[in-house]
DNA sequence: ATCTATAATGTAAACGATTCAAAAACAAGC
DNA sequence: GCTTGTTTTTGAATCGTTTACATTATAGAT
């Protein structure tokens, strides 16, 4: 059905390896004529619209064409998977591979003898892990040991990992309501007193502080609240903006944080942005997600993908054992607005 | 590096061939000597931790051993597709299939002449479509002709398609709130004047009329606003609460009007759910995006993946060429709850 | 023990690509 | 025109499966 190598050789009159070679730009032939058949060769492949067979080239060079992509799927709003995701086929899909995804729980890292059995079954030349949690060491020996190629995805280590720079984001958000003229900045956050918490959390607010003391200026507030963000943000909120050095700006770690300021806001009358700009952290526009229009520092999880395949492909091409871990940056996204300079 | 099958025939003392048969299981070997020996091959094969090399069963059968997913990307807030995949990987896993993601403009499909290369390129042994907007008829009979097995999702047609039944889902939501005791109820929506309208826009409304009808009850409301839900939905949402016949429960198209409607509520003091039952349509729990406890009908999108790949590989297994369409059911999901039974 | 019908196995040819050694083509120098 | 050295092409082997066909093993009947 398909065109075959041996179907273009025929109609060009050369022997199948000529055509593998053609098709596959190696040497460069030099001389005239050669190139003439190359040339001829491409041709009739254009013609035929000739498409390798992927499967019988992976048998050959004993690939199975594939990466796997291992999400950690106890996380409930899972929705930052998705740009991930979409960066990790544009990269992959240049490059012949296929994906197959795994939802990975924290049982399974935590019965870390399932892990081997996970590598081998899946039948990939690499895998992509995003899990959220810590990582026991004895998990990431066992990966090691199985000589499958891995990168990290939104795992800040010094190797093999690909995440977002919250430090940089932190400061650049805030760098972005200094430079309107604030003077009066808070950042708020929350933290889990016991469980887990990812390094954004921190991150965040240390670029935040960063900002702030390269500017010379001192934070009204730069805390977080205990508990998840939903119980607790509305108070918190109330209170910040109940204080008598009530801030003009207020930097927020995620959405929620910033649906609380918004409401707290409009609760206490003071009008958004003109008294009160609001700039916060997110996976999506939180437009689209709460119908309120703050100014969003989107995650580049896209970019995160794209980066993650790129690392993969070099340690299943070229065989490398170990990369330099990749942050990337943030960019501001103003297509909606709740930022503006301070009204006095 | 891996097994491979000639190991295990040469460790079993047999041939290649009936290592191949025993392993995929042809043949029942009703005499006891043969099945002797294939439970040996199968013990060996376990030792050895044997994996088929997939690529070179797909060579041998002529398969690619992957299927594509075009979604559209012109929908910005494309969560949805989340739980899409993963029911699709769910029930790809297991039949040993691959995943390749495309991105699909409105503007590809507009221009048909690129569909059939399309196909062609992707070297795929099926496609599932995830596009909301209209499909020329040239389109899908570019892509009829293409002889790729092709199914739909999120598209209401007789044939290869999978969808969440609406209809259904609208009468659903609103007989969960008539057997609370509610007798005054509501359905808000929006449609876009000009523009496309999903076909969920109209079924929800339609099965909320049934449900309203069966009980002999008389809806308060069962409106669309013009336009998208986040300018009007607030305005529309306050002047239903201050209709004389206020409505005690609020069937809602999506989260926007949800949101709206607990907002008015709020500044009207009107308690929710003593006072004022929601319950809305979205994607995800609608408390996870935008923090409020609202009773959600989950669109049931990894159903819709699991059943399109269901149908998908039946058509690919078995060469069927058209398949009727399959409207998948919603659950209510009561996680966290706006409903309950009116005061008086 | 022999024969027969049939179940099971062995053998080898595919599938479509890549690649290596060997052969052929080519250009240049004498 | 012949030799030489380099470039290019050819032909065949290979990757790991599956499967059609030929062959052998097997159980039951005689």
């Amino acid at each position: 059905m398909a065109t075959t190598i041996a179907q273009i050789a025929q109609a060009a009159g050369v022997s199948v390896g000529t055509v593998s070679r053609v098709l596959n730009g190696k040497g460069e032939s030099s001389r005239p004529a050669a190139a003439r058949r190359a040339q001829e060769i491409r041709r009739i492949a254009r013609e035929y619209g000739y498409r390798p067979n992927l499967a019988a080239r992976n048998v050959r060079n004993g690939r199975f064409g594939a990466v796997a992509f291992l999400s950690c799927s106890d996380i409930g709003a899972d929705v930052f998977e998705l740009p991930v995701l979409h960066g990790i086929q544009s990269e992959l899909m240049p490059l012949n591979l296929r994906l197959t995804m795994c939802e990975l729980t924290k049982a399974a890292f935590e019965r870390p003898h399932t892990i081997p059995h996970v590598f081998r079954e899946s039948s990939v030349d690499g895998v992509m892990i995003d899990y959220l949690f810590d990582v026991p060491s004895q998990v990431t020996e066992l990966i090691r040991d199985s000589h499958v190629p891995v990168v990290w995805l939104n795992r800040k280590r010094e190797l093999d990992c690909v995440y977002p720079d919250d430090f940089e984001g932190g400061r650049m958000a805030t760098r972005h309501l200094i430079q309107m003229g604030h003077k009066k900045l808070a950042f708020i956050s929350y933290h889990e007193a016991d469980g887990f918490n990812h390094y954004s959390v921190f991150d965040r607010s240390d670029g935040f502080a960063s900002a702030m003391f390269e500017a010379g200026l001192k934070p009204v507030a730069n805390e977080m609240t205990e508990g998840f963000t939903l119980g607790r943000a509305p108070e918190r909120a109330m209170r910040l903006l109940n204080r008598p050095d009530r801030p003009t700006a207020v930097v927020c770690y995620e959405k929620h944080e910033a649906v609380a300021m918004w409401t707290a806001a409009a609760a206490l009358g003071i009008r958004v942005p003109e008294e009160l700009s609001i700039i916060a952290f997110s996976n999506d526009r939180i437009r689209n997600q709460t119908g309120l229009p703050v100014t969003t520092m989107i995650v580049p999880f896209k970019e995160v993908g794209r980066q993650a395949v790129y690392m993969l492909n070099r340690a299943i091409e070229q065989g490398i054992e170990e990369q330099p871990a990749r942050p990337i940056q943030y960019e501001l996204d103003e297509a909606t607005r709740s930022c503006a300079p301070p009204s006095e």
